[in-house]
DNA sequence: CGTTTTTGACCAGCGC
DNA sequence: GCGCTGGTCAAAAACG
């Protein structure tokens, strides 16, 4: 791992600006809070913090994961969404299951683990990634589908990053505008912000 | 016509 | 060892 220092620097430095940017997500939805602004006029202002500060922590893991896989592990990023109304009323709770196991490579399962996580939540988010479904599967013995997503850049730049969506089982055909899975690769990110 | 989604087959881990 | 389950592959279909 020749380039880890520089690389670890990268990641420190992406985490940060993150931290910085929902710092000021934090503080701008004190401020409104308190003043009873209007809320769409609050979603405006938030949502580009918000995305620029998941794309800088996605960038992050990016780096980190390419650091740790030129040693001896291929890791993955890999999200679980779950469309089941299982959770808080509030819609959105991430929940890490580093016990659970997913699969890894043709048919093999693994555990999630330090380079996964889980996130409940009652709709698809934008989580700095843009995403190719690859697959989707039936869950026996519930009314539950799970769709597969890999980056879109797998391929042109090693993003290794995948996505599993669980949700009901679908009616019809699953085109990307209804669901709204749009997420844009980090090294975009100069284009798009 | 290039890209993305759908879908059935395949394969490997796991439980019995 | 065998069947079940679920993640991936790849060809065909659909889409823009």
């Amino acid at each position: 791992m020749g380039n880890s220092k520089l690389e670890t620097a990268a990641a420190i430095s992406e985490v940060g600006r993150g931290y910085d940017i929902i710092k000021q997500l934090q503080g701008l939805l004190q401020l409104n809070s308190r003043k009873g602004q209007d809320v769409v006029q609050m979603q405006e202002l938030a949502e580009p913090l918000f995305r620029e500060g998941l794309q800088a922590l996605n960038h992050a893991l990016s780096i980190l994961n390419s650091s740790v896989s030129k040693v001896e592990v291929k890791s993955e990023i890999v999200v679980i969404e779950s469309a089941s109304p299982v959770h808080s009323s509030n819609g959105s709770m991430v929940s890490y299951a580093s016990g659970q196991r997913i699969e890894n490579g043709r048919g093999k399962r693994r555990r999630v683990g330090e380079n996964s996580w889980i996130t409940n939540t009652t709709m698809p988010y934008d989580d700095g990634y843009q995403w190719r479904k690859y697959g989707d599967k039936k869950l026996t013995g519930s009314n539950f589908s799970r769709s597969y997503f890999r980056c879109t850049y797998k391929e042109e730049q090693g993003c290794q990053a995948k996505k599993i969506l669980s949700r009901p089982a679908p009616t019809g055909r699953w085109t990307r505008a209804e669901n709204d899975i749009f997420c844009i690769h980090p090294t975009a990110r100069q284009l798009t912000s």
